[in-house]
DNA sequence: CCCTAGCGGTGCT
DNA sequence: AGCACCGCTAGGG
């Protein structure tokens, strides 16, 4: 993926540990998971942090905590994607019409997209989603129901599904 | 279970 | 332009 600096960098406090957001001029661009072996290490990289950013960061916060809870979610922040291809937005959009609790095998959002034989491509662009949980790659398994991979680690994916009551 | 062939996007040379 | 990676899949031992 293309390098892209947001403008800023804030913490989100979990249940499940401090998670980054990053913010540019259009939207939340990009969520880490918190850092295994971080201590109190955030900064916050802006220099003036708008009006704007703060109620964005309120609503990501809001909709983080309900997905880590397998709620709903409300409304998100506008989303800057542009960091992706064409390729990987399509990937990433169809993503997010995945319900709390279900679940689309790679093969079924090649196909959503009109792409069915860009199955493998699809898992690529899972991968590099910048937007873990939120946008919930998470729930992309391999066909035959089993886990396929997460880059943010299979733990959190087995952590996020099993919350949501997908079995495996 | 394993192996193989086929697949398509991406990033590096 | 070429090539090696992959969060894959279907088919065949």
């Amino acid at each position: 993926m293309k390098p892209k600096s947001p403008n800023s960098v804030l913490p989100v406090s979990t249940p499940d540990g401090i998670f980054l957001a990053c913010y540019s001029k259009k939207g939340l661009c990009g969520l880490g998971f918190p850092k295994k072996s971080s201590g109190p290490v955030q900064r916050t990289l802006d220099y003036e942090m708008s009006a704007t950013v703060r109620q964005w960061h309120s609503t990501a916060t809001a909709a983080l905590l309900d997905v880590l809870a397998a709620r709903k979610p409300g409304a998100l922040p506008p989303l800057d994607l542009s960091a992706g291809t064409v390729f990987q937005q399509q990937v990433w959009n169809a993503l997010r019409r995945i319900p709390v609790g279900q679940t689309f095998s790679y093969g079924e959002v090649a196909k959503a997209i009109g792409r069915p034989k860009a199955v493998r491509a699809v898992g690529g662009a899972c991968g590099a989603n910048p937007i873990p949980v939120l946008i919930p790659c998470h729930r992309v398994l391999a066909a035959g129901g089993k886990i396929g991979g997460f880059s943010g680690g299979l733990d959190w994916k087995r952590t996020l599904l099993a919350r949501e009551n997908i079995g495996l």
